[in-house]
DNA sequence: GCCATAATAGACATCAATGTCCAATTATCG
DNA sequence: CGATAATTGGACATTGATGTCTATTATGGC
């Protein structure tokens, strides 16, 4: 139902949230987050231009977010890779119905609504901050790749 | 966030249950749903595969519904051409988290649940029947395309 | 200025979704 | 049986999503 670009982007962004505000390299973000490092590049050039992260050339450089986890929300992420496309006219072009939609693409465009409105409706904050038994990307229930200050170049392994 | 499939799916289904029990030829949908014939024909296969409908070769035959609008869900028609896929486990494949989903799954899982189980509670007898100012497919409030008296090739039941 | 680092851009590959076309098959009617 | 109507199946084309690779450009540190 979702993409694949569009978990591709959640996950990234989820990482940034938490790494917040430090920046992460695209190799970082894709080794946390399982995605293909050079798919991760394109989809991270969609989140820039929709103005969702911010991007920093060169050493100590990197993807960071533009807003606060507490100012973003997952539609903003989702809109900006991949939109929800709501129902607005019928999509047989009928003229009799315009706005006004027959009950399947009613029925159709409620259910888009409903996903627009949760989405709209979630924090990345909110996200880092459930209390669920399992965290964000991280099979410890918080380890944090990143501390203190420190700029962290290549923990490697 | 719907593929054209299940949009063409269900615009063939719509209109196979107005036309109930009567059948319908591909050629029939195809110009009442304003859908490529050609692809209209797979969607329908896919349909029949799952048993969502019935078909019929040969003169007065056509495409016919195996459960009354009534007993028909919209998740039965979703699912035979493009099925919502819940997320059952991580997808990062964390062993820590297996079927205990962090907050960023459970948020995209639970939006998969609430369309789930609208389109599950929803029959095409009550998209018939929902009093809008538009009837499915039709640009007139109510136009039958088979109405009484003419044999219309093949009641046959 | 030089070098290492990291994003950026574009070409290319692969695969699934969508769409078209035609021949084969099956059923009904006269 | 033969003609017609209709689905069925497979080949093919096109497009977009996904993914890979390489060269280029910008940045900070020395």
């Amino acid at each position: 139902m979702f993409s694949q670009t569009v978990e591709y982007a959640l996950r990234a962004i989820v990482h940034l949230a938490d790494q917040a505000p430090n920046p992460c390299t695209t190799e970082q973000i894709a080794k946390a987050t399982k995605v293909p490092q050079a798919y991760l590049s394109k989809v991270l050039q969609s989140l820039r231009q929709s103005s969702v992260v911010h991007s920093q050339r060169g050493i100590g450089g990197g993807i960071s977010l533009v807003k606060t986890p507490e100012e973003l929300s997952l539609l903003e992420v989702v809109n900006a890779v991949d939109p929800i496309c709501r129902i607005k006219t019928c999509p047989l072009g009928l003229k009799g119905h315009g706005a006004n939609l027959c009950p399947l693409h009613r029925k159709l465009d409620d259910a888009m609504r409903e996903t627009e409105t949760a989405f709209a409706e979630t924090t990345l904050a909110q996200i880092l901050l459930s209390s669920t038994s399992s965290y964000p990307l991280c099979n410890e229930p918080h380890e944090r790749l990143t501390q203190v200050g420190g700029p962290t170049i290549a923990p490697s392994n």
